[in-house]
DNA sequence: CTCCCGATAT
DNA sequence: ATATCAGGAG
């Protein structure tokens, strides 16, 4: 498809999104940058759901990067245990704390190079980090949603994140692009699912080429 | 590339 | 039983 064609089909499917996710954000509750951090560290292959289950208490007992810095690892793990990876998470925790109290005085950079710097954190958790807690547009959170619709819809056909990232970065106007993350992830979440699409109910379902000219499934 | 890993939907 | 869930590090 030439990439003219491809843009003019870009904008139909942004207004149609942006009527059915007007205010499309993080279903992850968050109350500060540095717990938007931390939640978002953990949702790794484990439901926004899940992590919200047990993130209250995480923060009762370690409210600040201060107070997880001083933690040891071992004492995450029966919390973190339903999240799944719950030994690697606790230890990414508390070495993620331990440098942002040295490192940034405790706070949470608003750069795509200091954040991705720290561990545990790809451009997946700095552009929702960047986009949601300080309204900075400086990517495209590809996760496993983004990446399934996005290649449903033909917007990219690679696999690498990074390229799928570049392939939207290209598409969407910026000001749009953290908006859109969170709309694809709504879509792909409760819409187009990952083994079965419920593409009866899908408002782009006539601009997506697996459905298209045929009749929505 | 492999490893990390429990909960849930299908 | 198996695929999937807002990935990132070694």
């Amino acid at each position: 498809m030439p990439a003219e064609e491809a843009q003019t089909r870009v904008y139909a499917l942004l207004e149609r999104l942006r009527a059915a996710y007007p205010k499309a954000t993080t279903e992850l509750q968050w109350s500060n940058p540095f717990t938007l951090l931390v939640v978002t560290v953990l949702s790794a292959q484990t439901t926004d759901k899940k992590v919200n289950e047990i993130s209250p208490e995480l923060f009762r007992r370690y409210p600040t990067a201060e107070a997880l810095a001083q933690a040891q690892p071992e004492e995450l793990e029966p919390l973190l245990r339903p999240l799944g990876y719950f030994r690697q998470k606790a230890r990414t925790l508390v070495k993620l704390a331990r440098q942002l109290v040295e490192q940034h005085h405790g706070e949470v950079p608003r750069s795509m190079e200091s954040l991705t710097a720290l561990p545990g954190v790809g451009r997946k958790t700095a552009a929702i980090v960047l986009g949601t807690a300080f309204g900075l547009q400086e990517g495209i959170a590809v996760d496993t949603h983004v990446s399934r619709v996005a290649q449903r819809l033909g917007l990219s056909t690679h696999q690498a994140p990074e390229k799928i990232e570049q392939d939207l970065m290209a598409l969407i106007p910026r000001e749009a692009w953290t908006w859109f993350g969170h709309a694809l992830v709504l879509h792909g979440r409760y819409v187009c699912l990952a083994r079965r699409p419920r593409c009866s109910r899908c408002v782009i379902a006539d601009l997506c080429p697996r459905i298209g000219v045929t009749a929505a499934a």
